[in-house]
DNA sequence: CATGTAATATTACGACTGTAGTTATCGACT
DNA sequence: AGTCGATAACTACAGTCGTAATATTACATG
């Protein structure tokens, strides 16, 4: 049970890399953000430890260094911030916030006709079960 | 230009409330709020100027009290923290969030029909314009 | 075994948040 | 005018985050 993991930006990129390569080492971490976001290897250090903290992470010890790992998925995150922000900005209607993304004219067309076919995929795979 | 104003739970309780009722003295808002937390008045009043100060809601002084007023409305902030989480958890991908929606059995079937609905108004409506 | 070197552990610090006590202010009432 | 009561201003403090310098540790190598 994950409970609520609430992630910050910086939090997610670590575990993005963390999400892509299921491990890597603290200075792999560090040059993989390095790009978006230029880190010292002690910066990311002491973030990664305050995520083992939470349980967010885990480590194992291998050849003098720590080996990163995810203790919960993307999708667990995903799940827990996107139920999370439901509930604090449209009172949990999950239909609210699909019409808001409806209507906030961040979308595409052809994104529409790709979310329509979704639907009705989704509703078909619903009655069959 | 609302920058982005990513707003605490705490926060979003009290914006609430100036939503609501359009304006607010802290003693109303601390009232609002006890039920689902229970506040001091001070605390209530700490939170609100700092708000001022961040430009979210500012104040007016009538009988002897401040009056508070949301300076940004709640459609503003739902876009900005729906944008920035798409952001960070699905790479700006407004479908990848609809179609987590869909699948994380969070929604039920009527609403289904609901977003179905709402999607087949909102082509038509785009197809016009 | 002494050292250099690489990695982790410890410590630090400013900003922001949640929380509220204490103090100052100011109008009203006696 | 002096005091009371309400309200706002100031101060405080612990917790988290972003950020990193410094200290410790321990392997590898000469």
């Amino acid at each position: 049970m994950p409970e609520t993991h609430q992630l910050t930006d910086l939090q997610i990129s670590l575990m993005r890399v963390l999400w892509d390569r299921g491990q890597a080492t603290v200075a792999e971490i560090c040059d993989a953000v390095r790009t978006e976001r230029g880190l010292a290897l002690t910066t990311v250090a002491t973030l990664l430890s305050r995520l083992e903290k939470r349980g967010i992470v885990s480590h194992a010890t291998r050849a003098r260094q720590f080996v990163y790992q995810a203790q919960v998925t993307e999708a667990d995150i995903r799940r827990s911030m996107v139920h999370e922000l439901t509930e604090q900005l449209f009172d949990g209607d999950v239909a609210a916030l699909m019409s808001h993304l409806l209507t906030a004219r961040e979308i595409s067309p052809g994104d529409l006709n790709r979310i329509k076919a979704m639907l009705t995929e989704h509703q078909a795979g619903r009655k069959e079960a």
